[in-house]
RNA sequence: GCCGCCCUAGCUCAGUUGGUUAGAGCGCCAGAUUGUGGCUCUGGAGGUCUCCCGUUCGAUCCGGGAGGGCGGUACCA
């Protein structure tokens, strides 16, 4: 009747997750990719540390003295709160106003770095995950906005997105202000209410936005969503709104006609007639950016153009279902953020994209960035008493820029063999008795391998055939080595 | 947060109308094959049947609660 000894569960957080070679590599090749291309904008790279005071993100609830659930928060040894972040834009803002006087104005930079958000994680969303963002500081040039969008177009193709995968679609909510300024909403609760409402018209149709814009609607699970409360005019031009035929300039005269009535909504127009100009100048027509009204993204920070990259690929999952990805990003002008802390106004705009949601999107559509992940060279043990010569061998592999391992663990040649071939080795490397005494190495190209095996049904006959075998003189090894290596990739 | 469904081996799942030794496929380890990955065959390891409480002579199975997962919905800086 011995108690067993309490023993941790070994697993993973969750909402947290393990990420092997292959995520990785797709990971590093994404922000390579973009990096240089926000580089070659002219943003900076940046970064700032995980932590920040939790005032400094904004994130208290009303009446207490408790960061808001949401972020992941302590107390310094001063008694201060501290919260990681939950996003780039946050950091950012403070940056800016903690150093605004050495800068050079405007400031451009872009940043990557892992976010954390404390709430119910669900496939796809995790609790921690990696972020990339581009932003302008200090800019009100709808021009900014347009180098913004520009630049993430661009960069999503170099991504491994192609043309016509993607789309940006460009809004702005001074439209949707001027509008509903005319209608005579002027209550900030009611206006966002009906943000959420239009950020639904994809899932739930012009039919179920008409009711959340209006009492409310009743889900299938029973729960009840309470509607904006507009009256049934107001919900008319709304609906209409959304309704225009998204575009470039010809959008533009038709966006004039529902909202240039109002102050509002003809700046917003004017806007984004200057996007549209700026980025026809850089080359991107319609099929890569377009102006569309059913745009809004949820947050409540965004005061001018707001703009969102969709997948237009049609993907599917393992079970070959078909999958729709949307918004793989999405962004937009934040001009108050910066005033939080100085109460000067600084305008701004940025861009931001979530990487591994990016990953999983170029995965399913078959262009999977991690696809190539290779495993070493591996140098199979034989002898206890010439482990020097195996090593010799990893090193000049090495050496030549080649990744090679001996094998370390304490098997037989099989289970050698077998582990090659799991870490996805291009080859083996063989020095046995014969080998050593003969001056030669035998080198098993192990891809060929892995195409030939699915010919041969005997196994006499597969290890006898020794497919993509050969014995060569010792100071061949890197030259044929090389040689497998370079026709796998 | 709210509503619904689910939880048996590493994975996908059978099964027990409450009865003593809980199964399959895949995967893993080993052998057939003294120095050769795949296929095939043979053998092996691996389970507090999610956890706790209750009912019962007896619970993986019935009841209650908790935790975890999935789907919908809300929120999403």
């Amino acid at each position: 009747m011995t108690d067993t000894p309490a023993r941790p569960i070994a697993r993973a957080p969750r909402g947290f997750a393990d990420k092997r070679a292959r995520d990785l590599a797709a990971e590093r090749r994404i922000l390579s990719a973009v990096s240089e291309v926000y580089e070659r904008y002219g943003f900076e790279p940046f970064d700032t540390s995980a932590f920040e005071y939790a005032d400094a993100l904004g994130k208290f609830l009303p009446d207490a003295d408790r960061p808001n659930e949401g972020v992941f928060a302590l107390t310094d040894d001063d008694d201060q709160w501290m919260a990681l972040r939950y996003d780039l834009t946050a950091p950012l803002a403070r940056f800016a106003a903690q150093t605004w006087d050495t800068l050079p104005k405007p400031f451009r930079r872009y940043a990557y770095g892992p976010v954390w958000r404390d709430e119910k994680p669900g496939p796809g969303r995790y609790r921690e995950f990696v972020q990339c963002d581009a932003d302008t500081v200090g800019s009100a040039r709808p021009e900014a906005d347009a180098e913004v969008i520009a630049a993430a177009a661009e960069g999503l193709e170099a991504a491994g997105l192609p043309r016509g995968a993607y789309v940006l679609r460009i809004n702005n909510r001074k439209l949707l202000n001027g509008l509903l300024a005319t209608a005579g909403v002027a209550d900030d609760r009611q206006k966002l209410a009906v943000l959420r409402a239009i950020d639904k018209l994809d899932r739930l149709g012009p039919e179920g936005v008409r009711l959340l814009l209006g009492e409310g609607r009743l889900d299938e699970s029973g729960d009840f969503t309470k509607g904006a409360g507009l009256a049934p005019a107001a919900i008319d031009s709304v609906i209409a709104f959304t309704a225009v035929e998204a575009g470039r300039g010809d959008a533009l005269d038709r966006l004039s006609n529902v909202v240039g009535g109002s102050e509002d909504g003809a700046a917003g127009v004017e806007e984004l007639a200057r996007i549209h100009q700026a980025l026809t100048g850089m080359g991107l027509e319609a099929d890569r950016a377009l102006v569309d009204p059913s745009v809004v993204r949820g947050l409540e920070y965004y005061t001018g153009p707001v703009f969102e990259a969709e997948l237009l690929l049609q993907t599917t999952d393992e079970r070959g279902e078909a999958v729709r990805f949307g918004s793989v990003g999405g962004g937009g002008r934040y001009d108050d953020l910066v005033a939080r802390f100085t109460g000067q106004a600084i305008p701004a705009t940025g861009f931001s994209f979530g990487v591994s949601r990016l990953a999983a999107a170029l995965r399913a559509a078959g262009r999977d960035a991690g696809a190539g992940a290779r495993g070493p060279v591996v140098v199979i043990a034989f002898d206890e008493a010439r482990m020097a010569d195996y090593f010799a061998a990893a090193a000049e592999l090495r050496a030549a820029g080649l990744p090679a391992e001996v094998y370390l663990g304490s098997s037989g040649m099989k289970a050698q063999m077998k582990y090659a071939d799991r870490r996805l080795s291009p080859a083996a490397v063989i020095l046995g008795e014969d080998e050593l005494a003969a001056g030669a190495v035998t080198i098993k190209n192990l891809d060929l391998g892995r195409q030939l095996a699915g010919q041969v049904s005997d196994n006499r006959e597969w290890r006898e055939a020794r497919p993509g075998q050969q014995t060569l003189p010792r100071a061949e090894l890197v030259a044929a080595v090389r040689k497998i290596v370079e026709a796998a990739s």
